[in-house]
Order: structure tokens, then C-alpha cells, then sequence
DNA sequence: TGTACATCAGTGAACGCGCGTTCACTGATGTAC
DNA sequence: TGTACATCAGTGAACGCGCGTTCACTGATGTAC
């Protein structure tokens, strides 16, 4: 019954099983963090066997690496979202420094409306031997780049411009991890969209340190 | 046998299991984390029953809140350790931000040094009900002061001084997880070093802006 | 100093849960001829 | 176009695990008289 149509979602072979499931592990990591990411759950979720899920993961771990990577799709969505209301014209300096701080809000502002997400994004892995994500990872490329903007536009002395990406991702992401699990997490509203303005101004005035600083 | 002596640690009674327990469960959360603190392995650890723990703990959470206890406990002395380091006497406004930085430094080695216990002390925990836990906390209560402490020795705008805990703590925690469990995990020694420095550096810059960061 | 008894701090067995994972299987699909 | 058969993608039952928690209990402790 009703197996006919709309590419065989309903009959015995589901025919888009694999990402149906990392669907649904994203989900349940949006609404319960990387804890709430298990092989039941998930095909639980999609109306299907446990089993049926090793045919597509090898284990749990791996499911809940596909979270994992959902979580960073979602986040680099929403800093590109946030750098994309920067008007692309007018005094260069000003653009670059508005555009990193744009990337900074987007990244916490994602952690905000999206904790379990944000949590699940960052969670450990058992180790994925050799650790060459550094420097391939998305959200750091483009952190690269908007520094080097930076450097370009005169406002961040190249002297400077080693480990920045550190130093600014660091606060960015220490500012999120407190205000959703830690010691910040109370602050009303306002209280929190301040705290946020500043620490952004102490990260641009920190790594610059340009003709901006002093105004 | 051997039950004679020694205030009853052998006996039926065991005369001090409460804080024989929150040790095992600090224990616990030092190899392997709060997810390691379960009720069962801390009774195992001890040599007791499961259900003894219950005299002592109302639940599982509970005994995690005092592993998470004992974490705050050990993070806030390794921060007093490099604290004690800085000499007391010299030019004022040096020793403010050096004492700054050097807390810093004690936060971020103690985060790679008992990563455990670190995630222990961060951990989510159900609930406390009623948010009241920020200025309260010693971590944040020392940073208040070493921050007032620059304002009066005059390398911090007064101006600035709203808000400056958040910014601080937010980058020295970011960066702690970012070295722990982040993408800047696999660094070597040197330049997880160098990193420091440098993150610390903006720290210093983006909140003092004093005289010093001109130099 | 001795005894009766309340209280306290443990024991031991058991429950139900959700989990990851394995196994032998079966229904559906697609391909060679 | 039709049929035989290999392959694929699921099912269903079962395993063993460690967990939190409850229950009725018992051994040890300390106190009143």
C-alpha cells in the first residue's frame, strides 16, 4: 500500500537509509546532545532495525561522527549567514574588522540557539589517529582568511598575525562554552548580548591593536 | 584481623565514607572523566556496597557534583600555585599583569595536565535551579580582583573593566578546550607553548591597552 | 560496671533499563543470458 | 520479453553489559538507666 511511489520510502529497501540515519542523529544530537546520538535511537527514529544501521555505520561511534559533521555544516551556516549581512562596500579596514567580528557572533550565536549542536560539534571521538584537522577544517580556513584580510588592510600587524586564529577562536569559543554550560549561563538577555559586544571589542582591539584601538 | 587500629578503616564501619567516596569519585573523573563517575565504580573503588554510597549520596548527580567539586577545588590551587610564583614587589603595574597572566597560565596547565577533572568541573549537571552560581564561584571571585587590582594600579580604563571577567575567563577557557579536545590537539609542545604566549599576549592588550602594549 | 535497646551504616539480592553488537534469516533488486 | 540467480538491504531474536535504584536485612555503635 502506498509503496509505489515517492522513490520507494516506504516499501522493504528504504533507498536513502544512510543519510535518513545522520538525519536523525543530528536531530537527536540537536535535542539531546552527543549523549543522546545512539544506533537505536537514531533507527528508532527513521522507523527502522538497529541492525539495519550497520549497514551504512560500522559502529556508534561512527553515527556519531556524521552528527559531528551535520553539527559543523550547521555552524559554518550560520557564520556565513552572519558575514554575509556585511555590506561589502565602503572604508576596507572597517570591512575586515567587521567582518571578523560577524564570524565571532555567528559562531556564538549558533552555540545559543543551537547548544545541543554546538556541544555535539566539539564533543570528543575516540581519536582519529594523526591529527591533521588543524588546518583542513573549515571554520579555520576561514578564520585564516579573515585575519589575512586583516593583515592586508593594515589593521593587524603581521607580527602578530602567527596563532591568531588561536587566540581569536579560543575566546569565541571559551565565551560560548560558558554562557550555555558554565558560569554564564544565567545572564538575562541583555546582560549576555553585552558581555558578547565586549568580549568581541577586547578580541579586535587584542589582535589589531590598529589605528581603530584608539578612537 | 588488623581491624584494631586505625579509626576503623577496615571494620564494618568504615567510619569516613563519605569522603572516601568523593575521592574515588575524583579519582574516577581524573582518568576518565564525569561520564567515569557512575555510583557503582566509586562503591567498587572503595571496597564497598553500591547501595552504601545512598547514606552518603542521594544520587548519582550528587556524587558527580562533588567530583565536580573536588575539580574546582584542584583547578582553583594549581592557578594559586603560578600565582605564588610572581614576585610581590617591583613596579606595580608589571606585577598586576603579570599575576593576570600567570593565573591564565595556571588555568590552561591545569586543563592539560587533568584533563578529567577539567571536563569534570565543566560538566553539564542537571540543573542547580536558580542561577546564582556567578559571582559566587572562587575562580570568578579571584579574577575579579586581580582585574580591580589592574584598574588601580591604573593599566586598565575603568571603562573597560565591565564585563572584563567574562572576556578573560572566556578566551583562557576556550583556549584550555581547544588544546584539550579541540582542533588544537595534536600541536607540539612548542607550539602549544607559543600559542599560549601569544593568546595570553592578546589578552593583555585587548584589556589593559595601557602603557605596556605600546612597548 | 552492666545490660536493654534504639539508631546507624553497612550488606546482598534483585528489578528494569537502554545500550552496542552479532547471528542467521528473508524479502527486494538488478543483472546475465 | 522471460527466467535463474547473485547480491544487496533489510528483519527479528538474542547476547551480555553496566548502570541507577529499591528492598528487606544485619552487624556495629552508642546511649539511658
Amino acid at each position: 500500500m502506498r509503496g509505489v511511489t515517492t522513490s520507494g520510502r516506504d516499501s522493504y529497501h528504504h533507498g536513502d537509509l544512510r543519510n535518513a540515519l545522520a538525519e536523525a542523529a543530528a536531530g537527536l544530537a540537536e535535542r539531546g546532545g552527543p549523549d543522546a546520538v545512539t544506533i537505536r535511537a537514531a533507527a528508532r527514529e527513521v522507523g527502522v532495525t538497529p541492525t539495519a544501521t550497520y549497514r551504512h555505520f560500522s559502529s556508534q561511534v561512527d553515527l556519531l561522527e556524521a552528527a559531528k559533521d551535520q553539527a559543523l555544516d550547521g555552524m559554518a551556516r550560520a557564520v556565513a549567514g552572519y558575514l554575509a549581512q556585511i555590506p561589502e562596500d565602503g572604508d576596507p579596514v572597517e570591512i575586515a574588522v567587521r567582518r571578523l567580528e560577524a564570524s565571532g557572533r555567528g559562531y556564538i550565536r549558533f552555540a545559543l540557539e543551537q547548544p545541543g549542536l554546538f556541544r555535539t560539534a566539539f564533543c570528543r571521538t575516540p581519536m582519529h589517529e594523526g591529527g591533521r584537522q588543524l588546518s583542513e577544517a573549515g571554520p579555520y580556513a576561514l578564520l585564516s582568511q579573515l585575519l589575512d584580510d586583516l593583515v592586508e588592510v593594515g589593521d593587524l600587524d603581521p607580527e602578530r598575525r602567527v596563532g591568531a586564529e588561536a587566540a581569536a577562536w579560543s575566546t569565541v569559543h571559551g565565551l560560548s562554552m560558558l554562557l550555555i554550560d558554565g558560569p554564564l549561563q544565567g545572564l538575562s538577555a541583555d546582560a549576555r548580548e553585552d558581555v558578547i559586544d565586549r568580549t568581541l571589542a577586547m578580541v579586535s582591539r587584542g589582535l589589531g591593536g590598529g589605528p581603530r584601538a584608539r578612537t
